[in-house]
DNA sequence: GGCACCTGTCAAAGAGAACTGACACATCTC
DNA sequence: GAGATGTGTCAGTTCTCTTTGACAGGTGCC
């Protein structure tokens, strides 16, 4: 099993997932969620020492990236609780992988469509 | 040699390298380099499209991040032209590697420590 | 009801990264 | 000298990301 390392990620895709690893906080939460397994937003955040609403949007980035997976659950007493666990990564970071990877840059045009306008 | 795949990098050089490689311009430039060998700024500036200022600003991200390597040579001419090509690195991305790397991030202490206030 | 816990979102402020244009310098060629 | 090439840096604008505080909703328990 495995599927190795390193599958073949889009350039997107692979922008995402560096971007998303790229910050202290989001690195932090990966590895809270590897090293303490699953958990639910509201403690992480105390655990972490940092806001819901920050630790929300980090979540989501992450989530976005494809690195980790969260899922609302009903936990025993009725309280809806959403939990975090982190996704079975795993990539090769060289030369040659971004160079493939680059290729299949999608140029976001940022065209500030302003088109036509009205 | 080589030390094989996935050295021990600290939480702030990991940091350094994704943030470094977590952007288009960046993930184009190490690209270029790599498949098209060594090149000096002006050239790889006009081939990519971008300003040399922008060029020369993300190519010392990528120094800083050790992805990169830039030696000012003189030219036959006797222009002084300076060569990058790309340092050949090899990390292993997964969640294990993230939190061994975590545990070492500086905490940029961002003190703004008014302590004792008045 | 009131409190404690969970979830989510929004708007506004703040910080940092990205980008551009202009400048200064050097060398070789015409 | 003028023009083309290369190097570098700086100031200022622009943009994106980050961060916070306040708000909305939900449930269970005393």
């Amino acid at each position: 099993m495995t599927g190795g390392t390193a599958p073949h990620p889009t350039g997107d895709e692979l922008l995402r997932i560096l971007a998303a690893l790229g910050n202290p906080h989001r690195l932090r939460i990966v590895a809270a969620l590897t090293e303490g397994g699953r958990n639910y937003v509201s403690r992480l955040a105390r655990e972490l020492g940092i806001g819901r609403p920050l630790l929300h949007m980090h979540l989501q980035r992450l989530e976005a990236a494809g690195l980790v997976a969260g899922s609302l659950e009903q936990a025993a007493d009725g309280k809806a609780v959403k939990y975090f666990e982190v996704t079975p990564f795993a990539f090769a970071l060289t030369p040659e992988a971004v160079a493939q990877a680059a290729a299949t840059i999608t140029q976001e045009e940022k065209e500030t469509v302003k088109e036509t306008a009205k």
